[in-house]
DNA sequence: ATGGTGGCCCGGCCA
């Protein structure tokens, strides 16, 4: 069973790609961020017609997040669970196969002491709220997306280069970690212990090519699944060819 | 390079 999770950036934009990478990966449970849609255009009949049933949680312009299953899809929650909804649609949750699957787009902070960068410390406490709301540590659970913090310094090209930059600050590694606490792993890190392995590059001054990137795509898991997951990969070569996402899918195979 | 590229949708903003 492959479970994966990739910021599309703009699924209008990517929708070949994303159906091209379906077909030729077959992933169980796919989780998407920014699909940057309105829940009216998202494509489900194409994803219903590829064998998936899916939930998606857009607002349009910006944001969107989706979850394609072909192992069941039930009690989608769109929002946080708990707490006072987000005005932007950034996590979206359901069951799949037994597993609690939650996909997230986390803000990306902007700047050190903005306004979003203090909205996005405040929404990765909402979501460790809404995950114990949710789910039992003791259970199958997948917390998964884009979390726009890279976890140490060995998940940047140039810790030197971003201090002082959003991702890598100590109070976003530390509510990630709190997260992490309540009974979840890192499980790409696990298996992957060398440093620069990334799943984000920026597209300006061709940073895939010198591989100037950053991990801040990954599965957190829990326990049960941890335990069950035999492989982890980034599939850098989704990051290749004619007009890519700036990310690529990080999966794991159980 | 206080730039660069690419998404939104057509003037800047966001990443």
């Amino acid at each position: 069973m492959l479970i994966a999770t990739w910021n599309v950036n703009s699924l209008k934009a990517r929708l070949p790609r994303v159906q091209q990478w379906i077909e030729e990966n077959k992933p169980e449970v796919l989780c998407i961020q920014e699909t940057k849609m309105k829940d009216a255009v998202f494509p489900s009949l194409v994803f219903h017609e590829m064998g998936y049933e899916s939930a998606h949680f857009g607002q349009g312009q910006w944001n969107g997040v989706a979850i394609l299953s072909k192992v069941g899809l039930d009690n989608v929650i769109n929002n946080f669970a708990v707490g006072e909804p987000d005005g932007e649609a950034r996590i979206i949750s359901a069951e799949c196969g037994g597993i609690t699957v939650v996909c997230v787009y986390v803000p990306n902070g902007r700047e050190l002491e903005h306004d979003h960068y203090h909205y996005k410390l405040r929404w990765m406490k909402q979501l460790k709220q809404h995950v114990a709301k949710i789910a039992k540590p003791a259970g199958d659970v997948i917390v998964t997306g884009d979390f726009n913090i890279a976890p140490e310094d060995i998940d940047v090209w140039d810790p030197e280069a971003l201090i002082g930059s959003t991702h890598v600050s100590a109070p976003e590694r530390e509510v990630l970690s709190d997260l992490c606490a309540w009974g979840l792993t890192d499980i790409y890190r696990d298996q992957h212990p060398e440093p620069k392995l990334f799943s984000w590059w920026d597209y300006r001054d061709g940073g895939f090519h010198k591989n100037h990137g950053m991990r801040i795509d990954l599965l957190l898991v829990s326990e049960s699944v941890a335990k069950r997951t035999k492989m982890t990969v980034v599939d850098r070569n989704a990051r290749k060819g004619e007009k890519p996402s700036d990310h690529a899918p990080v999966v794991m195979e159980l």
